[in-house]
DNA sequence: TCCTGTGCTACAATAAACGTAGCGATACGC
DNA sequence: GCGTATCGCTACGTTTATTGTAGCACAGGA
């Protein structure tokens, strides 16, 4: 059974595999709320503005399987090495999106 | 009228609103291919895999709302300052996604 | 035992995305 | 003028994703 397939992913460009799975809902937002400390499932829930739980736990599959978050018993979701590592791109996010909603007016 | 909500913006925290933005379908791939020059809006379709441009169109119009995309008559969609200035932190992603792919074997 | 919290799932309803087709407007050659 | 092509964009019916509510099995702790 071939792997669930990163829509997107048919050019063998890693690029669009990795844009797409971004560009599910909640992607981005669970890579942000487990920035600086991993969170039980619940609590991940409530910070994520009490979104469904399917959704959750698909993206979390997704995110999983895509080794950038992983599942530590004692303390709950984490980013796995390589998660943080592309934490570090959305970094400057933060200050970036404070001027953007200036600008916006 | 209030101007259509970015979904999850409710929080008034700016960093919600543009995780709810970049979190669409397309966004992301959009701003990516609009990297280096502007496209029309059939050659952003061709270089989205065909995406629909029912989408396309309404991704556009988040975008140029957020102030990230505009569509310039003569040369066709094309990041703004902000965008482009967005962007920027996107760029080490291609890199990071060659390992990415290779780490998951 | 009972209570609580964990990760996770079922299921029906809603919203978003898809695919195909086509619109009006504009710009060309003839 | 007349066809032809492209532009940005939209209608509409189908499929897929997301939502919201409820609840499961399991593992502690009291």
């Amino acid at each position: 059974m071939k792997k669930r397939n990163v829509r997107g992913s048919t050019s063998g460009r890693p690029i669009m595999a990795l844009l797409d799975l971004l560009g599910r809902r909640w992607s981005l937002r669970i890579l942000w709320e487990l920035r600086d400390q991993p969170l039980t499932s619940r609590a991940l829930r409530t910070a994520c503005d009490e979104a469904s739980p399917t959704v959750l736990q698909a993206r979390l599959s997704d995110l999983r399987e895509a080794n950038l978050v992983e599942l530590v018993p004692a303390s709950g979701y984490q980013l796995t090495t390589l998660g943080r590592e592309l934490h570090e791109h959305f970094l400057p996010l933060h200050r970036f999106a404070e001027r953007w909603s200036k600008q916006r007016a």
